[in-house]
DNA sequence: ATTATTAGATAGTGCTAGTATCCAATGTCA
DNA sequence: TGACATTGGATACTAGCACTATCTAATAAT
């Protein structure tokens, strides 16, 4: 298909499917003449999925890039994709050096994947994030205790397990990887919206009491 | 406290806070002459609110007022601050008129929800995320089932329970309504985080099938 | 009296995610 | 064959966001 085909039945523009081109969102299609280029379902299959990173999934460009470069990128060992796709997911947060603050919130995080038996790099992302919340949170007067992490641990590995499991043992490694990606950021799009949910619901029941407005 | 104390105490530069002033996010101090003002602990705590949703929420200054708005709100009722709150925090994502496909999504959602017999706003905009997130899923090829949604609403369900619980019963109100705001948006980051962590882990378990590069 | 600081207004910056325009080469249809 | 549309490729432009900088007149500190 055509450059203008793909743009109808995709529903991205011409212009910035061509951006996406530029970005190396998207592949190049195949030249078939110096003024024309035939793209094929792979790349409309592309196409949507980085739509749906975009548009769902909420990820900056320069992201999407890095993820679909480690999807591509043959070389890359498919179980060590996962990784490198969710490493370039989450922007890296730089830990203020010699602050007792983040180093306590660092040294309970390490603690506690450490006495979980967790198999996760020392370079994760992820820690860095915990770490930057957990000590955010107990700066404004939110203690945080072990106990609190341990059972947010317990929950993520439980719906891990599923989400993992339920991946396709083998479709292709691009396929796979495209699977794992997906499920990745469209799932934390869902586990957010149910959290959001569930507190509005809770707090509906929660007896709150009358303060009176000045208080 | 003058203007520069309250920057060096917060680490704000003074143009920052300028513009957080002009912006409403923070109160203006107490006009003490034409050229002076006199800011409280309630500004630097305030301000201190304001970087934790900047910098770790990731919210966006427009988000970040409406919240506030909400808050300090006298005449908006207690219970009615976190839905106020939460709404603020997500954009509302608008529904793609006549579509079958976010028809089925948003029809389960809302039969999930009513099953469960939670009491969320018809007009909560997690509903919409959620629905979004739901039919983009599918329509990349990832069957969403009810038995799906529903584990991940029974997960979020006991989140929310301890997390609202465990709030403080009797604080005055402005520091009840922050307590909400900051758990919410910093235990997102929490959660998010230990998904992240739960997966690499669970990955580094599972025994990848050694698939030739070019399948 | 000199120097520094402030409120308030306005303007400028860097980054992101597109949009738009232009060109020459090439298709397509009458 | 000729008029017209489309494409790839390059370049330029735009809107929005979160600051950041500059300027002015008034005031405070020394």
């Amino acid at each position: 298909m055509r450059l203008s085909e793909l743009s109808e039945r995709s529903g991205v523009p011409v212009a910035t499917i061509k951006y996406y081109l530029r970005e190396g969102l998207l592949p190049p299609g195949e030249a078939v003449s110096a003024t024309r280029s035939e793209y094929g379902q792979e790349h409309l299959r592309r196409l949507r999925l980085v739509r749906a990173l975009v548009e769902v999934g909420q990820l900056p460009i320069a992201s999407i890039r890095r993820v679909l470069a480690a999807a591509d990128d043959e070389h890359e060992p498919l179980h060590l994709v996962l990784g490198t796709a969710l490493y370039a997911l989450s922007p890296r947060v730089e830990p203020a050096a010699d602050d007792p603050e983040w180093e306590r919130a660092e040294s309970d995080v390490n603690a506690l994947l450490g006495g979980l038996g967790w198999r996760v790099d020392r370079t994760a992302p992820a820690r860095g994030r915990l770490a930057q919340a957990v000590m955010t949170l107990r700066r404004l007067g939110h203690p945080v205790s072990m106990d609190d992490l341990r059972s947010y641990a317990e929950s993520a590995a439980r719906r891990a397990t599923t989400e993992i499991g339920s991946l396709p043992a083998d479709a292709g490694r691009l396929a796979m990887v495209e699977a794992v990606v997906v499920r990745s950021v469209l799932y934390d799009q869902v586990a957010l919206a149910f959290r959001h949910l569930a507190q509005e619901n809770e707090s509906a029941h929660r007896p709150w009491p009358h303060l009176p407005p000045g208080s």
